[in-house]
RNA sequence: GGCCCGUUGGUCAAGCGGUUAAGACACGGCCCUUUCACGGCUGUAACAUGGGUUCGAUUCCCGUACGGGUCACCA
């Protein structure tokens, strides 16, 4: 058959020839070692956890090689795109932070190696496939869904395995009067690859995470353009890796499987293979089971999740980081304010498999992060967040930015600071006592005696002066405990708690509930001080009157 | 079902033929402390399993079990 007939057949629009492409996508000049990387997400819905895990693997490669990491949109299937796709993934990527030298922007495109969206791109796919089919590396198929649906349930029932391959393949030496007459009736058709694979030969393959694999040669005659001529993700991936210039492809997993006719593909034109980061993905626990995250039944997942509760980009960031690479906790304790990109990442370090999503974990690393900001960035962050998810607490915030911040100062900066706020969503809860209009009892003096814990609250209310500084005050608070029968000094209490009403420790407890309405609150002397003594002393009062 | 990948404490994980099998989170205890925290110290807790190879296996090989993934004109 003369393929060079057959190509202009099948696409006779296509007048480009690879060598166009190469020239108008000319090789990137780099220095030695510089990576090349992409994020290539196909615009479905949100992002979720299992994306941004890999988008930051891809980024750090890039910007610590000192190479480019770029957005590509892989919106080849236009059934499954949807509405607003992009523009989501381009916003919720900002949000934590991570910088595209290139690839799509809002409006369009960033960098030379455009189009950055595969749909815009069909031209130049279409050049590649024209060749193939010249070389007799592909050609067309024109069996309907049904048919191919057929093949599979006869081979389901030999037990053969499934795929349009050898004796199944039955377009793949058609006589070119059958295409012709097909194409006459105007009938869609796929362009499939020719496979010479033979699942009897097996190789290894070494990936930059998972270290050499086994794998088998392909014999599927896969579809690498569909009828619409928009590429299957295989061929996609050959072409666009190939001319945007990827050194290093990361992707999940799953896409082992397919590994072996990537491999083909690239060989057959003529494409340099990049090197492959296979990564473990990011689990769940399901019933007992791990499973790996998926979009459609995790929304707990979604990237966006960890905003809406207020937990500041940089954390889910941390966090990330410490799935990726294993070494990374130890260097953050060692550099506990050193900027991110000062660490070292490597895929050598990488986990080969599965891990488990743990909350805890991020609470710990985000109560770190916040606990390392100033007392202007807590409230700079806090703002931000209540202004889109409580908007009357963020009115309240704004309209004494002293007080908040006077209260987000205390126990901060200094070898130990507290640790008391894991998300700005926990702010609230945190704060509002600070506030008439929020400021609600909960808890209880527990098994004290009424009597006991009035004479105490009223002991306090007889010396309090706001004017006393620390010591003075706290003294004052010794003395109401000498005075009540409780123990002013601790040690003492300890060695004989029988002899005492409570301790000074009590008594602090008291007037901590009196005064914030909790059992748990920050330094009760600072919390004063900006109270003032005419809250303190009305809630004081308040609190006597409950007893 | 075929093929591929994986399996170290509750979780995340070091390890790469000889170790008392790190560390972090969580949990318990003690200390510090005016409270709440922070911090310090400390404790409980692990190499899925059966065979090999070896003087010696968590580390290497094979099988088994379990978990995950994949078999589309989806990515």
């Amino acid at each position: 058959m003369d393929n060079n007939y057959l190509a202009d057949l099948l696409y006779p629009n296509i007048t480009t020839l690879p060598a166009d492409m190469e020239a108008r996508y000319p090789k990137r000049q780099l220095p030695e070692g510089a990576k090349v990387t992409r994020f290539a997400p196909s615009p479905t819905g949100f992002l979720h956890l299992g994306n941004l895990y890999g988008a930051f693997t891809d980024e750090r490669l890039a910007h610590t090689s000192g190479g480019v990491f770029y957005l590509r949109i892989e919106d080849t299937d236009a059934k499954r795109t949807v509405p607003g796709g992009v523009e989501l993934i381009i916003k919720t990527l900002a949000k934590f932070g991570l910088e595209f030298d290139e690839g799509a922007v809002i409006d369009g495109d960033k960098g030379a190696y455009g189009p950055y969206r595969q749909s815009e791109r069909a031209e130049i796919y279409q050049t590649y496939a024209k060749q193939l089919i010249r070389e007799g590396k592909a050609y067309p198929c024109f069996c309907t869904e049904e048919e191919v649906e057929a093949i599979r349930e006869k081979q389901e029932a030999l037990k053969l395995t499934p795929g349009y391959y050898g004796e199944f393949a039955v377009w793949r030496d058609a006589p070119i009067e059958k295409i012709e007459a097909k194409l006459k009736e105007g009938a869609p058709f796929v362009l499939r690859f020719r496979s010479e694979g033979s699942v009897e030969n097996h190789f290894k393959f070494k990936d930059e995470i998972k270290g050499d694999i086994n794998v088998t040669e392909n014999d599927i005659d896969h579809v690498i353009l569909k009828s619409d001529g928009i590429p299957t993700y295989h061929f996609a991936h050959a072409v666009d890796d190939h001319l945007m210039g990827t050194t290093h492809v990361v992707r999940d997993e799953s896409w082992l499987s397919t590994l072996p006719f990537h491999i083909q593909l690239f060989k057959a034109l003529g494409f340099k293979l990049p090197k492959y980061c296979h990564t473990a993905q990011v689990m769940k626990l399901d019933n007992g089971n791990k499973r790996k995250i998926s979009k459609r039944k995790d929304p707990e997942f979604a990237a966006t999740f960890y905003h809406e509760q207020g937990y500041p980009a940089a954390v889910t960031r941390e966090y990330l980081i410490t799935l990726l690479n294993s070494n990374f906790e130890e260097w953050r304790l060692a550099n506990p304010t050193a900027p991110l990109d000062d660490f070292k990442f490597t895929t050598k370090k990488m986990a080969v498999s599965g891990s488990l999503f743990d909350m805890d974990k991020l609470n710990d690393i985000s109560k770190n992060v916040i606990s390392r900001m100033t007392a202007d960035e807590v409230y700079d962050g806090v703002l931000a967040w209540t202004k889109d998810f409580d908007p009357n607490f963020a009115e309240k915030l704004a309209a004494d930015p002293g007080k908040a911040k006077a209260v987000f100062a205390i126990g901060r900066g200094g070898k130990k600071p507290r640790k008391d706020i894991a998300r700005w969503g926990e702010v609230k809860a945190y704060m509002s006592f600070f506030y008439d209009e929020y400021f609600t009892v909960e808890g209880s003096f527990g098994d004290f005696v009424a009597d006991d814990v009035r004479a105490a609250l009223n002991g306090f209310l007889e010396t309090f002066d706001i004017a006393d500084d620390s010591g003075v005050w706290f003294d004052k608070i010794k003395a109401v405990a000498n005075k009540t029968g409780f123990a002013s000094d601790m040690k003492a209490y300890k060695a004989d708690p029988a002899a005492f009403k409570g301790s000074v420790a009590d008594i602090s407890s008291f007037i901590r509930l009196a005064v914030t309405g909790r059992v748990n609150s920050p330094d009760l002397y600072s919390v004063m001080q900006i109270l003032g003594a005419d809250t303190v002393i009305a809630r004081v009062k308040a609190a006597i009157e409950t007893l």
